[in-house]
DNA sequence: CGGGTCATGTAAGTAGTTACATGATTGG
DNA sequence: CCAATCATGTAACTACTTACATGACCCG
């Protein structure tokens, strides 16, 4: 049982669901592909922390509808008093920052551009989830309180990403201003 | 040619090191074990991009210290024009706190202050980082000016994670408040 | 009519972790 | 005296990615 194993726990504990749909539900937290969490399903059909039934579909594929076991409850629980280990962020951006220097300012916004646009598509998406999460259930107590705070884990980090990209856009662009012979009008 | 092995070549193209070096130096930025970088550090002695000598050194084991070729800058340079992939986060945290309404309001207050306490500590890193900077090479067109966003990077998601540690940790003390019999003093 | 979505699965390869191995010095 | 730091390396394993395989429907 790794991580992810656990996680795809967690969103079948809330409601049954395909292997299709939880991949989908995990993506924005944890980038799994389908032939990683296939498996992981069947072997956790397995252990008796799963079952499954098929759901027959005219014009579209069959289903397999996969709801978590007596079992499976109290293995999340279990998991739920284990040490939390530190987060693991593997970022392309942070080594190419690091060697800007080697490369021109053209390209350096770019990369910067690049990763804001990420940050805005991102923000989107976590905007729609929160519209579908209604006010007075976002308290303390209500189940739905929890997908409210993972949510907004997702916007106050994808926030910090794109006013860091605005930040150093200013300072690369300031400078394109200073050196340009036309100074744009304020 | 994958990331970590690019990330080892940046931090090379500053200046030589020891594969201990910049297992240290890219740490923070990319998490990889000892056991993954030597082998990497080798494979690009034989492709070129890198070369080695030994030092000597008494009471202490003897260190190999690796140097970026030429072929090694015009390799980072070409990479510097490749597509930026999206960031990759794994983090337990995310999963736990989706399944939080299936434990017990102290162990959910200690998931989250073992992560506040991460990011303290992390910061504290990075200030001692950034107070190795000198404030007069922080503009562009200093080499150290890429040291100082990349620092302020991890700086500004840092913050970020602590301040959603607080929010969440503000509400479920609130509701902890409201419950107690004794009410605290303001 | 080509690409995207829905839907599940396997095979082969790469990336990353844990464990094994060695050995001296320093600090609590 | 035990653990940490410095320092390099290999072996075995797990986790993750890319590619292969199938097939219908929908949108532009």
């Amino acid at each position: 049982m790794n991580t992810l194993s656990y996680g795809l726990l967690a969103f079948l504990a809330r409601e049954p669901g395909s292997g299709y749909d939880v991949m989908l539900k995990i993506q924005p937290f944890w980038q799994a592909k389908h032939s990683q969490i296939y498996p992981l399903l069947a072997q956790m059909e397995e252990n008796d922390l799963l079952t499954s039934y098929w759901i027959k579909q005219s014009e579209k594929p069959d289903k397999k509808i996969y709801s978590i076991t007596d079992n499976g409850i109290r293995k999340l629980k279990e998991w739920m008093y284990m040490p939390l280990p530190d987060p693991v962020t593997r970022d392309e951006l942070s080594m190419k920052t690091f060697c800007m220097w080697l490369t021109d300012r053209d390209n350096a916004i770019e990369i910067v551009e690049t990763r804001k646009a990420y940050f805005t598509r991102r923000l989107e998406s976590f905007n729609t989830k929160l519209q579908n999460v209604p006010e007075e259930k976002r308290a303390f107590g209500n189940r739905e309180f929890y997908d409210y705070i993972l949510i907004q884990k997702g916007i106050f980090n994808a926030t910090a990403g794109q006013d860091w990209c605005n930040w150093v856009l200013g300072m690369l662009r300031e400078q394109q201003a200073k050196e340009s012979p036309i100074q744009p009008v304020q």
